[in-house]
DNA sequence: GTCTATATCCGGATAGAC
DNA sequence: GTCTATCCGGATATAGAC
């Protein structure tokens, strides 16, 4: 595998366990299998570094969302969201785990920057809550807070959820998909 | 006031705004108003202080709750703990904020120490799913994801309440009463 | 592209005067 | 209790040989 993949994959792993400003260069380094002089030929710095990942992480999961046909129904297309979002970030927990706990690190153009692709990727979840609510067939009293109450609902499972633990990835899909549906009363 | 307490307000307030790696003494000590070797007058070291302010807001919160008079109903008990977390979190949002980001920051003892009191508190609301599942009142399919799906979607708030924001302290809880009491279809 | 070596600075923590 | 001064290790980033 070239370099500059080894580097991205090993900052990643290591910002998740530890921290983007408790993990030095040295370390990633070690990880990534070069020495420290090495990494500058694949990045300029360890801010762009990061700023590389969580941009990446957000492209990403917007254009895996563009690839899943949203059915015309809210509800059908909710609990198409729902599942989504789940599989999405149960596959990549280390991704998502910095992309949400290391925003603060960034530069505020860089924050600017991720957070606007954040909105961009909530702004989905909140059309398909907004035509659940015009056509009836959701209650929703705010849609902006039944969206930002969804988001933390599923994303709060990458903190716990693992591949060998009491439930599988399916029981947890459905059993979450039942929560979120009642949340919305569809 | 005591530079104890200045100190430990200091450090809270940079920790939630940097975080706890990216945070130097330093800059404690100069948020606290004495120079860097004062603080070791009032702190064994750096990872003591994040330790105290966790394990004792931790130690507030679950103290917090005991005064909270839960019903006998579990769905007025859900409401009353409901409304206890929002209020309480919604008034210190830094000492949340650090509570559940810096975690990881701790040593494994520490952090074991912390953990437990955390899983105390969410017994709390897990009895009360309990019951409320036991009595037919609450359509709950996983207590214990019920458990996490409620806290996740509750602490959530912290990361975007303002008081000066669209929505008052009061809308807030409303909504997301109503949200939490669907969630579990009570 | 990667290495070794290094410049430069900042980190936590301590010592000892007041 | 607080101050100034300092130890010493480790941080990011760069330079120049290969």
């Amino acid at each position: 595998m070239e370099t500059g993949q080894r580097l991205r994959r090993a900052a990643v792993s290591l910002f998740a366990r530890h921290g983007y400003a408790a993990v030095s260069m040295r370390q990633i380094a070690a990880e990534t299998g070069v020495q420290v002089g090495a990494l500058y030929n694949h990045t300029t710095d360890k801010q762009s570094l990061l700023f590389d990942l969580l941009s990446d992480h957000m492209d990403d999961l917007m254009a895996a969302l563009d690839q899943v046909v949203l059915p015309a129904d809210p509800v059908l297309a909710l609990e198409a969201f729902t599942r989504f979002h789940l599989r999405y970030h149960a596959e990549r927990p280390d991704a998502v785990f910095i992309a949400y706990m290391e925003l603060r690190n960034l530069t505020p153009e860089n924050f600017m920057q991720v957070e606007s692709q954040r909105r961009a990727y909530e702004a989905r979840l909140e059309e398909i809550l907004r035509r659940g609510k015009a056509g009836g067939v959701m209650h929703v009293a705010d849609v902006k807070l039944a969206c930002l109450a969804i988001i933390a609902l599923l994303t709060g499972v990458t903190t716990w959820f693992r591949p060998a633990g009491r439930l599988s990835q399916a029981e947890v899909e459905d059993i979450y998909w039942d929560m979120t549906r009642r949340l919305v009363d569809a």
